[in-house]
DNA sequence: TATGAATGAGCGTTCATTCAT
DNA sequence: GATGAATGAACGCTCATTCAT
């Protein structure tokens, strides 16, 4: 027959569904159906639901994660403005989409039940954490800067719960001008700041 | 028969599985079984699992909670000396079970599967937003003490989800210091404090 | 404890919901329910759910039938009388309950799978049909009047279906009408009736 | 895996076994093992218990009452000759399976607990009563000759009903020929017969 | 590739029944 | 007599997975 789909589409459908719904409450078929096909069909791109499951959490990093990662990297642009457009795209992509964040949802779902689920889960995070990392070098030394960026990634997964349990994304919007505010208020490193990355 | 069990300790060990295992991945059967009950058994003491999750759910806010907000409210001792029983509470109990905080796992995995969850939900970061809101209260306006309150318990969410992930807890301990020397960094307000409660 | 119902009471009780939702719907719970009992407690009365249904349909037959019976008996009557007393009682009877004939629902749901209840069954038809066959001796030869009367027992029933079909009593009183028409037009037997009955 | 059954079949199947059983007293394991199947693989065929019973219902429509229908309505036979006709499929299709009439006995099982089957089982005899209609208006005005294929029918599930209680299928025999006997001695109506149906 | 029939294990739930209190 | 905790088997149903076509 001729090929009705493929593979991104059937990741790009699971990562709606799984992130909507849970990891647990996704069904194969649930998939399937979003893809126009029958769920014995998925079993041609995907071995089974894990193997579906982190393709759709890759596919996270490299899309979000490494956005954010690019934008850290720009050196043309000054660092304050690196940050701005980072938050300036978190807010857009969780807020554009219902369910808050797939990766902090399997993370407190799934992770313990599903061991394949946490070196995927931590990349995530370490690679957003470390492109935040990278500008607060700019102000803070590398050990602050690196807990400095933990800390904004967990606020913003904390607070992504707290509007998915309230229903209300301005508590989202605030934490974000937060961030920026204790950013801009803290003093500028005027040395090499060297972002001799690893 | 005689008694096996008795419906505390029925929530008590579907309290240890749900955090464990989430609402989904837990079964009648599990929760059953770690009574030494048969599942059927159950419907003796809750009319589903449903309801057996509520239930579970309101008994992390009557004594969880309660004790933090017993805390809070407790005048006879300094403000600051409050903050510092409250997060060493929260850090005893957060690190003393593993699975982190059941209704962070609920609100991520089954708020929007099942409606009834919701409230309670609400009801557990509304009342623990509060208590810190009313020590903040003796350092910022209301208005600020409130989102300093919500500030801080979204951190420790998100700080809870980046301990299941890493497996480390000294992400945990690091965030309480955080809060409690930010806390001490604030001024005091002089005047009228007012916590002429309710 | 002290006697909170009786065997009687429990009777009623389980004819009424038997009646209206069928013996396989009808649980032991239901029945305690409707009684103020819990389910535990009917066994002290009868030793399982079939001996209940038994004594319930036992009682129809002490009451219902046996009401018929003896209006049937009643040579102080006129016999066209008595048959439009019958056909009165017939009417009220099935008229003022909801569910229909609970012997005539459980003839055809349950009469297979529990074979204590064909007896029981077969003795209110049976009792039912002599009753009228008594009437139609007067007008037809013993024969005849048994053939009649089991006609009319399977219209009344026929009709009682129909009538919960199509939730229509009016059927029902057409069919009683028709039955007396019949009746009054057949040609009475002068001679000797002779209810030398046994 | 490859086919063991067809849609058809799981009909033909359910309709056996709820005949003879009575829906609630028939699982889908009953099914599926006459089908040579495990339960589970019902669900490919029909989305549950109830919808199965109705596709089964629906058969009997499409199938008893349809070739009834079609028999009266054939012009090119006498009308009396027709009811004979129909009377004998009446016959052979009650006596030749067990159970009696799978409709009258969901009619009187389930059809308030099932909403569902309510305008199944109503159309079953509407289209029956009708096609028995048709034949009585060359006897009787179409007022009473619908009241008559109305009696005509109860009469039929009574008699179902006394066989089964009594085991016994010489009654149903009776009723036959009692219905054939009274439809031959009505008076003929010669002037406007009028099949000039819609 | 895609289908769809089938599996088999498991789920939440029901219920007649038992029995120590 | 009445309770209510417990049983154990069964029920309708779900779902990830397999596989012949």
């Amino acid at each position: 027959m001729t090929q009705k789909t493929d593979r991104d589409t059937v990741i790009e459908r699971a990562l709606d569904l799984i992130r909507l719904r849970g990891y647990h409450k996704t069904t194969m078929n649930d998939v399937a159906a979003a893809c126009g096909l029958l769920k014995g069909s998925l079993y041609h791109y995907f071995p089974g639901k894990e193997a579906l499951a982190v393709a759709v959490m890759e596919r996270v990093c490299e899309t979000f994660v490494k956005h954010i990662v690019d934008i850290a990297q720009d050196e043309a642009v000054p660092v304050e403005a690196r940050l701005e457009a980072i938050m300036d795209e978190t807010r857009k992509y969780f807020l554009s989409r219902e369910g808050g964040c797939i990766m902090g949802n399997v993370a407190l779902e799934a992770i313990d039940a599903v061991p394949e689920f946490r070196p995927i889960v931590r990349k995530y995070f370490k690679d957003w954490i470390a492109a935040l990392a990278r500008l607060y070098e700019s102000r803070f030394p590398a050990k602050i800067a690196l807990r400095q960026a933990e800390r904004i990634v967990a606020m913003i997964q904390g607070t992504i719960m707290m509007m998915r349990v309230y229903q209300d994304s301005s508590m989202f919007e605030m934490a974000i001008s937060d961030i920026l505010r204790d950013f801009r208020a803290a003093p500028v490193i005027t040395t090499e700041v060297a972002f001799a990355a690893a």
